[in-house]
DNA sequence: CATACCTATTCACATTTTTGAGTATCAGAG
DNA sequence: CTCTGATACTCAAAAATGTGAATAGGTATG
């Protein structure tokens, strides 16, 4: 969870840049998050800071500490304990799609290729507005960070994999309940 | 989880099976499998029949019954919940690279390109098993059920999708070092 | 003939994740 | 002036998931 701190914030604030930048490839709940900074902050990851906010209620402030830096680059260092969690009800649906109602899963595909269309158009502004600008190539020789824009792209690619996925699956099963009619 | 009761099978069975046809968007552990069957069993969507085994320790097969034959077809009519759980240790990584150890995340995104060209060459075989001699499209008209077709080329276009970016962002991050060693 | 791994399942426990609410303040809409 | 919705959290409890091992016979490897 440490990934998420390159800058001061509340955990409200992570909360909401999480479904912006990493909600890709990491999902949580704003609990998860204010316990696992608590915890953090037992362990001296992080710090926090109190501010008083007049006309809101206050806000702690974390940020990563020395050690907390530190811990962050031991993190890369270590293996990578499984490869990835993917659990998708979509697919599910898709794999008892012959035994269950063929209309309603065709309707869940296309819902997700409009969701994902969606997922899309807000990455590639949060990509124009990383670029700033300048082209893919100047922005890897030059930017700070290129990590986020690395798993930016990791995104993108997955939700245009989707779109094109839905599309022929969505040809296929048009396609066959065509010619399972003409069969009788 | 009745996903997987297409045929008449052992909780070992299907764990196996899970490896090789679902592990792609949904995972799970023998533990959670024959609990599942055991709740199903009580709730009358599958029944069990004990075989006993000579030379090996009993078994029992698992059926689906009618029950559970609509619950499947209610499963899929109802709306998914969320779209989709990813959750990848090694984007984490790489979103954390520019504050952490660059080397190991190259290692780490290097190991699961082979990782993804593995599974590739598996699914590829269950592919073809799948055709068995029958071109796509032949497949698609004929085939009993095509949904565990459709979402074994969605996990291919996903491990595409892997190994297709791992290369992209190992090139950037050596064009990166050659960069900057050069700049100072 | 010892060792290790495969079938087939179960148990107990730990951890994680989700669910759903509760608290409190302020801003803007009607 | 009330109501909704946003900010900013916290708590308790349930449900799901994962860990690790125990059991117990069989089969293949060296």
């Amino acid at each position: 969870m440490a990934a998420l701190l390159k800058g001061e914030a509340s955990g409200y604030d992570l909360a909401k840049a999480f479904d912006a930048t990493v909600a890709n490839f990491w999902m949580s709940t704003p609990q998860q998050l204010y316990r696992e900074l608590d915890r953090m902050e037992a362990e001296g990851l992080v710090t926090a800071r109190v501010v008083e906010q007049e006309r809101r209620p206050n806000k702690r402030l974390f940020s990563l500490t020395e050690a907390g830096r530190k811990a962050v680059h031991a993190y890369t260092a270590e293996p990578l304990g499984k490869p990835a969690v993917v659990r998708d009800e979509l697919l599910v649906k898709v794999q008892c799609l012959d035994a269950g109602d063929m209309e309603a899963v065709r309707t869940a595909i296309a819902e997700r290729m409009e969701w994902a269309t969606a997922k899309l158009a807000r990455y590639e502004r949060l990509r124009q507005r990383l670029l700033d600008g300048r082209s893919e190539e100047a922005y890897f020789a030059e930017a700070e960070r290129i990590g986020p824009y690395l798993t930016l792209l990791r995104g993108m690619s997955f939700e245009r994999e989707n779109l094109q996925w839905g599309d022929m699956a969505l040809r296929r099963l048009e396609q066959r309940t065509a010619a399972l009619r003409a069969d009788g």
